[in-house]
DNA sequence: ATGAAGACATAGGACGTCCAACCTCTCGTT
DNA sequence: AACGAGAGGTTGGACGTCCTATGTCTTCAT
């Protein structure tokens, strides 16, 4: 279950990451030109300058031209963490530790709303899934998920599943899955939900739904997610013109 | 405000938005292959990838190895009842009638968050504009825009403005603009906008961050906003190929 | 007919090179 | 002492080249 890839351009990564932690490096300390990374490491300054330009985006480091390198934000993960799920990514760029913690997990028949969605017969039986999402083992996000049974997704032990669930579908269904489609709201925390996420009832929250389509636009994955709205914000880019 | 970065990159960048909008292409349609358009525009295959790349994460297209790029969402807004703005689209789409009131506009100096993400200058002015948008006469959404005055936007009567902003944006300054980019969280609604919206003080309200940019990512407008999200629900398409 | 092998087109990844733009520091002229 | 020119270091941008990985389509032997 490997998001990254093993090409010069992660381990160029992986080793700025790295660096940045053994050496303690604070927000502002400079890291070394592009030019001397690129020579230690035997790689050409056009790779480390995209391993450079990525992690800018990813809010680790800032780049100031004509003057240097500089550490933005300490790294605050190690690669494997980084595969659970987009939203593992959002904490992450918010500056927060994610990891997952599955509440419950079983066959049902799915529910009319998520049947309508995913386009089930009457009575199909789809694999819920319902886990929180923790930053810094404060809960954030209340997730559950609706799949179709019929894709037959392998896995071990749900209970402990803490993979991809994008990746995994992908794999299985051997297509590209392609894009999310979601519709947020703000709502008023309902009492059952209130208990996972530690706020009280009646607290505004993100209440997000979620589809996963593949190419042909077939649903595969239904989500229902509750965001705490204090830690978590959602960030779209939409295009205009 | 000197608006040309005009770097090649951002110069492919824009041919390919042109590309799909002139041809107007659908999504899943296919693109010529970075080698052919490479060839077309005169640049090297590096570049046109890079831009490629960027319009992927960008979300407006999705590369397939060994295949192909197609595209993902069309960059432009196919309106015609948008004459205001993205969000008479969403209300649209929900099944209502949109219009717009302008509550009160005036010339002031940037506030602190707002000179921050524009970039301006210390006591640099920004047009201020205090809008609601109603839906069927139903306010729902409470905007505030904040354009910096050096743009200089020609407007008869701001008071009764009541055009597409992003038009008369993208007219004035003479270059295509780009993306928004908002940040999303849940809010209970302050008192001096529940008036506005004729919702009680404390109700769960989207509130929304938004930020106009040209393709040189000089930002040219921030605006804030909050729904009313019993009736408006956001919609977001995301790509996670 | 069928299926495997191979040709072809496409995106993915990396390298080396060159020059531009920007910043800081030093040193010589005034 | 003040200032400006210039050297040297740093990131920014672009090019051309090479090879790899992945799909698709054709061709040919069975």
């Amino acid at each position: 279950m490997a998001i990254t890839t093993d090409t010069r351009l992660n381990q160029v990564k992986a080793h700025m990451l790295n660096y940045i932690s053994q050496n303690k490096l604070k927000r502002n300390d400079q890291l070394p030109s592009e030019a001397s990374i690129a020579k230690d490491l035997g790689v050409s300054r056009n790779t480390l300058r995209e391993a450079y330009v990525t992690l800018e985006n990813e809010g680790v480091i800032v780049r100031r031209h004509g003057i240097g390198t500089f550490v933005a934000q300490p790294p605050y993960i190690q690669d494997s963490l980084n595969e659970f799920s987009p939203f593992a990514q959002i904490i992450q760029d918010v500056g927060y530790t994610p990891s997952f913690k599955t509440l419950s997990t079983e066959i049902v028949e799915a529910p009319p709303d998520v049947s309508d969605v995913l386009k089930l017969k009457a009575n199909a039986k789809v694999r819920y899934i319902q886990r929180i999402v923790l930053a810094d083992q404060k809960p954030v996000i209340y997730v559950e998920d609706f799949i179709p049974s019929e894709i037959g997704l392998q896995v071990t032990s749900w209970e402990a599943f803490e993979g991809n669930l994008v990746e995994l579908l992908a794999k299985t269904l051997n297509t590209p899955l392609h894009q999310i489609q979601s519709y947020i709201r703000a709502q008023s925390l309902p009492a059952d939900i209130s208990e996972f996420l530690k706020l009280p009832v009646g607290a505004p929250i993100l209440s997000v739904r979620s589809t996963i389509y593949t190419l042909d636009n077939q649903a595969v994955t239904f989500s229902k997610l509750c965001f705490n709205s204090e830690i978590i914000e959602l960030n779209i880019v939409r295009m205009i013109r």
